[in-house]
DNA sequence: CTGAAAGCGCTTACAG
DNA sequence: CTGAAAGCGCTTACAG
């Protein structure tokens, strides 16, 4: 087998010296229009590529991005959150629509995850997904930022400021679930999810139901809300923690869907009828969202939309442009778990 | 801010020369323990990373995979098959452990996918993942062979012996399959899935269907065969399409658990009662089977192990060593869609 | 419009 | 054990 085709080759063959077919290669109109189609030429017939650790290495850039996803290390191994693979997604073909490519790669909160692509020179930026734990996180942004990384982190804005943070508008969100459980009629709404700052998103999310809970003139009841992880077994021992607590409720906001499923099963299980008896509502809109029984009724967030910003913020960044933070308006996706009628 | 340290900067601190810092920071036993020790503290201390397009270039390898999931392009644009992401979830982790970085990339069926992701160094091999046409592939692989790409294709074997494929045991699983539902018995089962060459997945998981069926003594009737991809409404389409046959059957097998979610819904919507009237197996365990109501008996594919062996299986062409076409072993996860007791 | 030359930051024979 | 030097394959000022 012939050893990979370098410009060298082609400059021989096209008896011109490899600037020109550097020049050439990169459709610079400094070089003869014929002259460029012939290099151009030549180099598809020998399947000729530029290697991109030799140019990358000369303009000190790679053209790649790194999508870091910080699983929670409480996740069970084999499960992904279902709403991270959809982000990347849409994030891997933003990528790819941009020219880039993506480097892409799982890290425990636990371990040192800043990885280095940046610092190795194999990525111009990374993008953080993960609803880690934030307190855990904020130190190692602390770092990435001193480096002078170049990094976009999904979820809720940071009080850091110079953490550039793209999510959905979780508070929205949560009103939005909140006022259409009252709007059906549901008058006592727990809600399952960690309300501390560890997981801004969801206390976002709690803030927003507990707004429109005031806003109808209700009182917030601590009491209905409990911790949870994004885990279909964190949402099922959450339901069974509230309903052990013997204070009646007619529905839940589960701050996202898999714990949505969990509380759904916990119900099921202990013959609570959804939504007859108590409806559910969950958040993120995930797949399984409407394969759920009953299916879900959910606030969707657009991934498709929020891995094209996340991208493009990314590039700006690189590229010294001006950014600022972005929230983007999620939206209700109703279903059968909040009941489809008023209730009268 | 300074730019970023580099070897020469390390030399100058530690008093030697950059090629001593080159040996000593990859641990070389050529230099002095203590010089060593020394210059690593000092690179630990300036933050200092390998630049990896320098080293890449210079060893001409970019410890880098890629991984290429073909989509069907008839599949919904924001929903990628499960089943591949969790693939994608156990070959990142197992790329990482190999200390590879892994660069991932979705691919149109249609598109110039061979990406040259190799060609262009950037990776020193590539994996194909994809339920994608078969017929369409062939030639494509072909280009890679006689490119002398390294990579590993996830499916069924190939016809072309040059090909190394890593799957999961098609056959077995099929005869798995049906051989659960016979023992439950049903004697009348359809089959929800492509049983021609362009998806020899499908088809080896149909073929073992037969055969299970003529094991027991009974004729295969083709008609109740009915093409669908992996898709929850091409199932629906195809139970839909089974029951307009008017043919009475007890049970399907659906060729994939999308499938099977999407034939669940048209029985429902007919009135089929599942698995009272129809039991439903499916394929693959991806996670949203368990949640499906009833929930799915289905034949599971370890996709951990399958992630891992890809990457060894690759690293192995890499490295030139011997490899041959590996079948993984499939196993039956019995949930409730096929009755939980034997029927009499 | 084209070429000769420098240099990106490493690794690794070669010489000592 | 260490250093001087070559060279991986490009891109791009510089000169013409």
């Amino acid at each position: 087998m012939p050893s990979k085709a370098t410009s060298i080759d082609i400059a021989y063959r096209a008896g011109v010296s490899q600037s020109t077919v550097s020049r050439a290669l990169r459709n610079s109109p400094l070089v003869n229009l014929e002259t460029r189609q012939r290099i151009q030429a030549i180099a598809k017939e020998l399947n000729y590529k530029v290697d991109k650790n030799a140019s990358n290495l000369r303009t000190q850039n790679s053209h790649t991005l790194a999508l870091l996803i910080c699983e929670d290390p409480t996740n069970d191994d084999s499960m992904i959150n279902p709403f991270f693979l959809s982000m990347l997604g849409s994030i891997t073909r933003a990528t790819a629509r941009q020219g880039y490519d993506l480097l892409v790669s799982f890290q425990q909160l636990s371990s040192d995850w800043h990885a280095d692509y940046e610092d190795s020179n194999k990525a111009d930026g990374i993008i953080l997904l993960g609803y880690g734990d934030y307190v855990d996180y904020a130190h190692k942004l602390e770092k990435l930022l001193q480096q002078n990384t170049h990094f976009v982190i999904w979820g809720a804005e940071h009080n850091n400021k110079s953490v550039l943070s793209i999510g959905c508008d979780n508070h929205q969100g949560g009103m939005l679930a909140t006022q259409h459980l009252l709007n059906q009629n549901r008058k006592t709404i727990a809600f399952l999810g960690d309300s501390s700052s560890h997981s801004p998103e969801f206390r976002d999310r709690y803030f927003g139901h507990c707004e429109a809970i005031k806003a109808k003139g209700f009182l917030v009841n601590k009491a209905l809300q409990i911790d949870a992880i994004s885990t279909e077994s964190s949402g099922f021992d959450a339901a069974n923690a509230l309903l052990d607590k013997n204070i009646p409720f007619d529905a839940i906001f589960a701050a996202s869907d898999l714990i949505a499923i969990g509380a759904l099963r916990a119900l099921k299980k202990r013959g609570v009828q959804v939504p007859e008896d108590v409806a559910i509502m969950g958040y993120d809109d995930i797949p399984i969202a409407s394969f759920a029984n009953p299916s879900l009724t959910t606030v969707k967030q657009n991934t498709q939309l929020a891995g094209e910003i996340l991208v493009e913020c990314l590039l700006k960044l690189i590229r010294g442009q001006e950014v600022s933070p972005m929230l983007i308006p999620t939206n209700l996706v109703v279903r059968q778990s909040c009941g489809s009628q008023l209730k009268s």
